[in-house]
DNA sequence: ATTTCAATTGCAAAATTATGCATTTTTATT
DNA sequence: AATAAAAATGCATAATTTTGCAATTGAAAT
């Protein structure tokens, strides 16, 4: 009746989106408890199957993740981040360093959102009250930092 | 002067961005082509760093990509979905079977929409002008599916 | 029920990736 | 410039993941 293969990898699933895999072998354990029999060469064609990604995480080392299973908490952020931009005047730079100008008292709340995201052009942000300081990596461009933010707010695409 | 480690990451970077990436050796070696030197060691860590993932992707095995950097296309591609949203009346369910009412016209943009985004939980779509059918997978509930299209265009969260 | 074909799985081995430790290279300090 | 401290890297190996192949299991057809 070829039911066992499909319970185990909606089970599989489950386990992943908690976000507290860090091998496979884990994994595996946490499915034998749960009673299903396999071993770890069937997972990792599960796994396989499911698209399901080895990503690094900064403290845990390393992480299984559904990459399409952006959670509803994420996704419902975007819109506030994309209001956050209706705040944004204008951008300049030297040398390694840009320099946002916001309206009054966005500074804060956008540089927030920056460091939130963390993209790897940025090495860190300094927000007043209308102005935040960006500090970027060596060796990224202008259009490369443009580029980062575009992407963490997706607005500011046609305000620069 | 410690910038080669640098400059590796950013190369690392933009040739990950190509997606065509299936190896740390792989990668490697277009590394070595391009001037750098350095072991798989040190690559294995810089991955670690720039939080390359290693996803398994239907077609070509498995590859290499970078989380964050979501492609403009993509990004943009959002406003559209959410805009077709607004064409969804109704859903229905009968068995593995969900019926989709949608405004005259609709149906086939938004199962595109639904097609291209291949959520695990529906395994095929049928659409007509206003209706679409959508198969879901074996051991999926409504509520999974529901949150599936979700995921799928997020708009719709408020319209079911 | 028996046979046939395809799908699923385990086993064992290959392939790939991660890491402890020693060494080298950089950076900072005096 | 010399020395000390920290960071980066390679080497070798451990750990983990993937896969070819044979065996098993389940489904379909006669």
């Amino acid at each position: 009746m070829m039911k066992k293969k499909t319970e185990r990898q909606l089970e599989i699933r489950k386990i992943i989106l908690d976000g507290k895999v860090h091998s496979q072998e884990e994994l595996l354990m946490q499915l034998k408890k749960k009673g299903f029999e396999l071993t770890q060469a069937t997972l990792s064609r599960d796994l396989k199957l499911l698209q399901v990604a080895k990503v690094p995480h900064p403290a845990k080392g390393y992480i299984y993740v559904i990459p399409g299973a952006e959670k509803r908490e994420e996704a419902s952020q975007k819109n506030r981040v994309n209001f956050l931009a209706d705040g944004f005047k204008d951008i300049q730079f030297s040398g390694n360093l840009a320099v946002v100008k916001t309206l009054p008292g966005y500074a804060n709340s956008i540089a927030a959102v920056i460091d939130r995201a963390a993209p790897w052009e940025i090495i860190g942000t300094v927000a007043g009250d209308d102005t935040i300081l960006l500090i970027q990596r060596e060796g990224i461009t202008k259009s490369d930092l443009i580029n980062a933010l575009i992407n963490v707010m997706p607005n500011l695409r046609d305000k620069l």
